[in-house]
DNA sequence: CCCGACAATAGATCCGACGTCTCGATATCA
DNA sequence: TGATATCGAGACGTCGGATCTATTGTCGGG
């Protein structure tokens, strides 16, 4: 194996072994690099590695830190790559959210409060239907955030934030031309909020289905049967 | 923004732009790194970052290749960052498991074939429930997995293996000395395989749910709140 | 006590060199 | 002719050293 996978599997042990805990900081590149028996430049094609999977958290001028490892942080690197993904894998990737959103939206709704359905209303009441196709994502994007962060489970809220984030509602939304889809939108978000305050995880769950399985079946139609490689 | 970062989205947007496709190849670092306007060492960050998320394939003597691009592929990088995570993220894992593994079965009951139910028969049959640790957990791991494999959406298969991989799950065993845990386990399975073998999705859903719930219960218990950071 | 200059520290980037592996072209033998 | 052995160019792997720049803490002046 390379010395540089060597090093970073010997970080990566570093950690999970405790002998680095969370925000804790490492050795400096070069004496790091004598430990693990590397140059520097090669211990730094390990430390770029683990930076952009945010587990180190690199200060120029100060030092190379672990990051906290919090949920939060380590599945942001899983946006990443799903913007590499194919067309064809949006269709599995809707099946993994029409699990998925209509679960969070059941824990939503045994955990909801004014407060979190209040600041729901207002995302809705503050989207136009008229408006750009960049504003009708971003309240998309916010609203059912907003869902997934009320289900109180973290790791959750941020798995569905990267497979379903910014990146690939705009390429759902750019192809949908259908007259109203933004009005129906925003009405099946009402519905969704209607049953949140109303604390019925059952409703809440199946409008979500609906909802997600609504956009879900445009876009099975949408990818022709030649796409499936 | 530093020049090997940038360079990282370069990359990226020459593979989402289409002007890199699966399994083609890059240029030479040194021809690439000119184009790109940064040393060859900077370069060489960029395409191990890139390496290690699965997006590129380095191969040495030979040259630098996009991946396949498949979720099988993706998704395993995902894998590394769970191994990250701290005793008190394992919980709202299970939470997530309890969510994506009922629906797997449930897709799966409806999707079963003679074959696949014979070999995960095989699997369950081969096991010893007076068996080693490891061997316990590689049949767990196999089992599970054979099912969400044949869910049929194959995002859905690898996302429940990067988050209940071999890793963890060996935690969880590590933890698990109840008398008669191996048997139980075992036992449930069985009952989550008849139900597959009915084409049961509802039967199927409700014994993976019961037996995901089981371990996590355990775990909700093992973790006391002080972990709760 | 506050603030700016300075020096030490640590990462950012580059250059050039050498080792080793792959693969394909060429040469060789049956 | 065809299979095999050999070799060399190309490409990644690794290293050491040199220079630049950002950060931080210190120290003296106001």
């Amino acid at each position: 194996m390379a010395v540089t996978d060597e090093a970073i599997l010997r970080i990566k042990e570093m950690i999970t072994s405790g002998e680095l805990g969370p925000g804790e900081r490492l050795p400096p590149e070069k004496e790091l690099g004598e430990r693990l028996g590397l140059s520097r430049n090669s211990l730094r094609e390990a430390v770029k590695a683990l930076e952009v999977m945010r587990v180190l958290d690199v200060r120029r001028g100060d030092g190379t830190y672990v990051t906290s490892l919090e949920p939060r942080l380590l599945l942001e690197a899983l946006t990443f790559v799903v913007d590499l993904h194919t067309d064809h894998s949006l269709v599995e990737i809707f099946g993994v959210r029409r699990i998925l959103e209509p679960a969070a939206a059941s824990l939503a709704a045994l955990h909801m409060t004014d407060e979190i359905a209040d600041s729901l209303q207002l995302q809705i009441d503050e989207t136009d239907a008229e408006g750009s196709i960049e504003e009708l994502v971003s309240h998309d994007v916010a609203f059912h955030q907003g869902i997934v962060d009320a289900s109180g489970n973290e790791y959750l809220a941020r798995l569905v934030e990267s497979i379903s984030g910014g990146t690939v509602r705009a390429r759902i939304w750019r192809g949908i031309t259908q007259q109203g889809a933004a009005k129906r939108t925003i009405d099946e978000h009402r519905a969704i909020l209607t049953a949140l305050r109303r604390g019925d995880p059952e409703l809440a769950a199946a409008r979500m289905l609906t909802h997600v399985s609504g956009v879900e079946e445009w876009l099975r139609e949408a990818t022709p049967p030649e796409d499936v490689a």
